[in-house]
DNA sequence: CCTACATTCTCTAGTGGCTAGAGGAGCAAG
DNA sequence: CTTGCTCCTCTAGCCACTAGAGAATGTAGG
């Protein structure tokens, strides 16, 4: 039988800070791991892949919301996939949305930086098109 | 002279929310302006001015705080605009960043879903991947 | 002038996803 | 046995808003 693995162990090995994990219980994402004698969180090793999935799903960009729903169909692998299908290309379709806005803005960052002749703000390229949007090519959301 | 314009007419002229205006006269943002005998804000095109360039800006992907400091540079025009410039460069920046790792999220999400077969959960490419982090291609950060 | 409705007012509290800090208890090494 | 680390709970804060309650003010039509 395996002994249980601390809170700061468990933080180490799946990259999520203590108080994170602590907040994940919280929330209801991680299950409510049992005690040691000293009321100390103790954790095995399915609660440590369950983290893994977690944050790597979270460094993909999902919402809690979504990370709690693949991880009730991982628990159920009779299931069809359909639904995390559906959720990874929900995702894909703002990413993609997320990429265009941000390039559109990188052109207009740049038209802006290189326009700047570093000279006092009353010229400034960047100071003037910001203060007036019909000189922006930019007309979109960071989101 | 120009009569004052109440909240809801700068709010549809500028594309910023009334309680946002509120926000943002609260956090200094905006300066306090004055009001009617009715107790009602009253705002004059300077405010109008200021409230485009701060919807802008916040369009463009700048914190607060740069902002106050593009408005506090807006306000002296005789001064060098070297620190604008170096704000819009470093926003440039996390910008590319972000550009860069959000093309390595896409690829990542297009290797998910490619590879999911529509069958159960228990071989379903996504929640794999979603486990195990060594068969993932992106390493980095969504912010 | 009165009524109905739109707008505005202040105030508090909530959102997501954590992070920070206080104040105390448990635990392992020297 | 003491030092110093880890862990505990709890509250409050972060950002940039957003939502809602309940009251007052402004305006258009009859």
């Amino acid at each position: 039988m395996s002994i249980g693995v601390a809170i700061g162990k468990v933080s180490q090995a799946s990259g999520v800070k203590v108080p994170t994990i602590r907040y994940y219980e919280q929330i209801g994402l991680l299950p409510v791991p049992p005690r040691t004698d000293g009321g100390r969180r103790s954790y095995d090793r399915k609660d440590m892949e369950r983290l893994t999935f977690i944050r790597h799903s979270r460094e993909l960009g999902f919402e809690i919301d979504e990370i709690k729903t693949l991880l009730k169909l991982q628990d159920q692998p009779e299931q069809s996939c359909e639904q995390a299908d559906g959720i990874a290309r929900e995702h894909l379709v703002a990413v993609k949305a997320k990429i265009a806005s941000l390039q559109a803005l990188q052109h207009e960052l740049e038209r802006m930086v290189e326009g700047c002749s570093h000279g006092r703000v009353e010229s400034c390229r960047v100071i003037e098109i910001l203060a007036d949007h019909g000189q922006c090519q930019y007309h979109g959301e960071v989101a």
